[in-house]
DNA sequence: CTGAATCCATATGGATACTG
DNA sequence: CAGTATCCATATGGATTCAG
């Protein structure tokens, strides 16, 4: 059938971070995908969102807390040019603009809730490290 | 006993995102963590370091690609300060500095495997969100 | 080889003012 | 209300140079 030789053949396999991909172009298109969906304020959107359902902008805002409105228009739209969250305008005066996750919003939100976990759970550690990390540096100056 | 009241008791719930954490210190080091791990080189650190094990720092780079050598020492340096990677030197000339993975390192790239699994199945849907995306800009631009 | 230090261009993001 | 547009400060990151 196809020429191209089947290198995994399927998503299940799991390897451990990036197969032996060998295509750049989607290698490139994951990481940009990921580094997005790492970003701040889309993260934190996405959050508020799967918590609360469909929401007006001005609502996202301040579940966010103390995201500019520059920066929530920014993501929202990304958010919807990435097909993340459905934006729906209603005609209306004073207008109102409601944004609610599609399908795929919630399963990178669920994809996501893996890091965030983790996170959670390692906190202590990873603030030990820091701490430790900070007086090897400090002895080491001293010990100059 | 303490008098902290447990709201989930066990970390295997798995709530949506984040749970109604009320502590805004952890909800930011936990954002920290995120948002650092989701940074370009440290992703792709983490990548080269889980696949080939123990290497040396211009390996490291010369695995990643174009990542520059200010950029490199950088993110291996944060890496260590937060306990994913240990920093081993070895006394010679010219100098060797070999990093290898903690478990803790092992452990973020299992978790972040979800995410990366997530845009590797989901490519050519977010691609096709954004051409249509981009349709109804061009559209609606021209409806001006 | 493994960095540190510097210069510099660009990207990011907040504050503010204005619009429909 | 839900943005857009602008100004501006800072952060980011590449290129280059120097050093142990």
């Amino acid at each position: 059938m196809d020429s191209v030789t089947e290198i995994s053949g399927s998503a299940l396999e799991l390897p451990g971070l990036s197969p032996a991909n060998a295509d750049p172009e989607l290698d490139a298109l994951v990481r940009e995908i990921i580094g997005r969906v790492a970003d701040k304020w889309t993260m934190l959107a996405l959050e508020v969102l799967e918590e609360h359902g469909p929401l007006r902008f001005t609502r996202v805002g301040e579940l966010i807390g103390d995201v500019s409105q520059k920066m929530l228009t920014k993501t929202l739209r990304q958010m919807e040019a990435d097909g993340l969250v459905v934006r729906t305008v209603f005609p209306v005066i004073p207008p109102r603009v409601e944004y609610h996750l599609t399908d795929l919003g919630r399963g990178l939100s669920e994809a996501f809730c893996g890091v965030w976990h983790w996170a959670e759970q390692h906190r202590d550690t990873i603030k030990a490290s820091r701490l430790a990390f900070q007086e090897r540096a400090a002895a080491a100056a001293q010990g100059d």
